[in-house]
DNA sequence: ACAAAAGTGTTTTACATACACCCATGG
DNA sequence: CCATGGGTGTATGTAAAACACTTTTGT
């Protein structure tokens, strides 16, 4: 007299790159089935003996070859009909890669894996379409209070780096000066040398991200917070 | 070759009522199997042709005849052992009732639910206080950045019961003077008539939330913002 | 009259906002 | 010497924080 459940567990990743002031979002080709080549987000079914966060990785791997720099549980979609072929609830995350991770290498399996600009992404299979509107709301608020930003971009950089970063996923300008002096007044950035990166202007610091003393800030009940979006 | 993937689909809710100046969570006594006895969060497997959201509901109103005001999905949980008979990933939500929710009648199965006062919560089965404590978490950052608090209260009430939950809810004590100052200010709330709750003491406003109001107000970008925690 | 809770305004402080010029380098 | 991008300080406005007395009722 039970109905036995008939569920499938996948997830599904969000994984976002960013490169010359421009957000990217990676996507698989799909080769096989009723939504071959339809463009998906990387994911997969899970296995029974992994957890939900380890299968996520794999999965990034087997498909696209990339190791993410940020990972975080995004939301679970669970309606019925999500997958015309049988019920399927999927936990999605959304992670952050940085720059050495964009070119993807086709040895592994990654030949159908491609980096879209997030304007440019093309129809998706399934709801991936709300995964991503999702996954990319909660990158624009969550940057605004977590420094997650720095995932996105190379382990040392330029103040104006992070500057365009922080105007690209938030999609406005914001002051330099007062970015500046905000992000500064915090006190989790490290000096370095000196740069000279484009031919002209005058060359730039070198700063890196001090996550061990965010860290120890963040403990004392320090609160990264940025206003002005 | 392919190994079949053998995982349940649960839910699983932390429900939050508020009552003089207390929290309480609403929790069942589990009665058949190998957790026989032992306290719980309400919740259960999932249809096979049921979304998650109406999971939830059901398993609350099947386990404990409760109907919530507020209701949302809060983070999945999918280690490999947290249930040590099978594998199950279970989707937490948490939820918020108000008053007159509280008194469980035990005409439908909710003989073995009770409210427990946050603070003496009792062992929990599996994973559950895990859940409760990011579910407390989440209420608490809440609050302060969406007036999800009016549906732990009667429809109507005086301005000292808002002040009260809010310190309840934050743990904080609050100046009364600057809460009602920033509440007013958003202009969500609608007056009524008058009000002798306690024998001395000058009668209080009595208040109602407006919440076409403030659905119209957040359209138009306002935000909803509580600082003073 | 007094006890109890409701209601109210001002001052201080901190931080967000707005804004424009000089500096160091390459060509 | 000019073009390019990097670096910097100050003044104004707004909102948070701190703080105590008066009002209305019941007893």
């Amino acid at each position: 007299m039970k109905e036995e459940q008939n569920i499938k567990v996948a997830v599904d990743a969000v994984v976002f790159a960013y490169k010359e002031e421009r957000l990217y979002v990676l996507l698989i080709q799909r080769k096989y089935g009723q939504f071959k080549n339809e463009w998906a987000l990387p994911g997969g079914f899970v296995k029974t003996n992994e957890s939900l966060d380890k299968a996520v990785v794999r999965e990034l791997k087997e498909e696209t070859g990339v190791k993410v720099n940020y990972l975080e549980q995004l939301f679970t979609f669970g309606e019925v009909k999500r997958d015309p072929r049988q019920r399927v609830v999927s936990i999605a995350y959304y992670a952050l890669v940085n720059p050495s991770k964009f070119k993807l290498n086709a040895q592994t399996d990654a030949k159908d894996a491609q980096w879209f600009p997030i304007e440019e992404v093309p129809k998706l299979a399934f709801d991936h379409k709300l995964i991503l509107k999702k996954a990319k709301e909660r990158l624009q608020t969550k940057v605004l209070y977590q420094p997650i930003g720095f995932n996105l971009l190379k382990p040392t950089f330029v103040f104006s780096d992070l500057e365009k970063l922080y105007q690209t996923l938030l999609e406005e300008k914001i002051d330099r000066r007062n970015f500046r002096k905000k992000i500064l007044s915090f006190d989790i950035l490290e000096e370095t040398g000196q740069q000279k990166k484009i031919g002209s202007g005058r060359p730039a610091m070198i700063y890196k991200f001090n996550k061990p003393k965010y860290r120890a800030l963040e403990k004392r009940g320090f609160y990264f917070e940025i206003k002005y979006a």
